[in-house]
DNA sequence: CAGGGCGGAACCGTATGCAGAATGCTTTAA
DNA sequence: TTAAAGCATTCTGCATACGGTTCCGCCCTG
């Protein structure tokens, strides 16, 4: 059994799990395609027992899935799969926003001010690179206020899932100055915990990004026909 | 490989996950213990290795967990599990609710209508045995309209975990008086595609559950300290 | 030339074996 | 009598072995 650097169990099917994950998401492995146990065993130096383990476990949150032959493939998401994502992001992320709303301290708000400011450094000095992690950040700490770990976990699940989509979302300049705006005006209803309100701007802002998403997809697909 | 009846493939892995899922909602296995691979192994006849294929997903969904020292354990659920989840199903169910108003065709509310006049039936002749049956049926077809399988895939999956506390609710003749009345309004919603008043129906009808439930477990907290 | 059948390689599902870690019990010494 | 140390047992994590099925290419036949 090895450990890593904090000193917890790391099994080697866990190691690769995170490992596969991490390849579909940066498409080093392409969607559709075929995942051949001895091929990646063998890549990965290890034997196919843990490898099956981290091939069940992506099968159950929809990375891969089975093929009827036997098998698994890289799951591809359709352009529906991603508003679906989306619209079901909306609702949760809103549901959180709404109960971090009612339950947070107000000093958990600190650290959330810091984060809102520090993009807005980063948009104005137009280092936009940083946006994407720096955003990440503030809805990660707005969204713990809930209190609410699986609530948690399913919204980090949908966001994993369509990280690359959300990606391009900041990459466009209105949207991102948008969103600061966004971001601050949570701060501010937060701070006055209108519960309603966070809970109807993290909805919008959401749906704000879907709209992002889609207009940049059908570009793609359009200038794909063409 | 084996066939099951209608000839789909079914590997020993699946065959044992629902196995094992349903002995943990039956409590066949008790909350907490914990799961030898070797002594369940021998009690279902196979090797270990498609059994932890099983404990893997049922890791990744939340019905097991994995003990520090290796192996796994029985998920228990707290009184706070159960209330954050009817939460989350809530806002999920509601959102659910609103496509279905919103996309689907008149002639799926034929089979909706049926399902719910049967409930009817069922509570006027006292057969409160197949009420959550046929209550499930209910909200299966409702949800099936949205048209969103990620979605009914998520709801599934909550309403699996905390099926046995779900089963307690109709037990209580005023709440499953309530939930016909409850299903009669969503109807009539529906017809008029009002998808607001049917996600309000829908919301307040899930937190009726929870109500329902915290009041019960409440009851039998308060029968096991005195 | 086309279509069907045959053979072999590839791959998956399952079983088993082995080494290291954890747990519990026994034994011994203070 | 109690506590600690050591030993044996148990169990997990990983690797490997094996049988069966599927798939692909090639050849043969019409």
């Amino acid at each position: 059994m090895k450990l890593n650097a904090i000193g917890e169990r790391k099994s080697l099917g866990e190691d690769v799990y995170d490992h596969l994950k991490q390849a579909i998401i940066d498409q080093d492995i392409e969607p559709g395609a075929r995942l051949v146990e001895n091929r990646i065993a063998q890549m990965l130096g290890i034997s196919r027992t843990p490898l099956r383990e981290a091939l069940h476990k992506l099968e159950r949150e929809d990375w891969i899935e089975k093929v009827p032959s036997g098998g698994f493939k890289v799951m591809t998401l359709s352009r529906e799969d991603i508003e679906e994502t989306f619209g079901i992001r909306s609702v949760l992320e809103a549901y959180a926003a709404r109960l971090a709303a009612e339950k947070h301290r107000s000093s958990d708000l600190i650290p959330l001010e810091k984060v809102m400011k520090k993009f807005q450094e980063c948009l104005e000095k137009k280092q936009t690179a940083r946006l994407p992690e720096i955003n990440t950040q503030f809805h990660d700490l707005l969204y713990a206020m809930s209190d609410s770990p699986r609530l948690i976990k399913m919204i980090n699940q949908l966001r994993a899932q369509i990280s690359r989509y959300r990606q391009i979302i900041l990459k466009q300049a209105a949207y991102a100055a948008a969103s600061c705006q966004d971001h601050a005006d949570m701060l501010t209803a937060m701070r006055q915990r209108d519960a309603n309100r966070v809970e109807d701007l993290v909805r919008a802002h959401i749906l704000k990004g879907k709209q992002a998403v889609i207009h940049r997809i059908k570009e793609e697909d359009a200038r794909k026909s063409a």
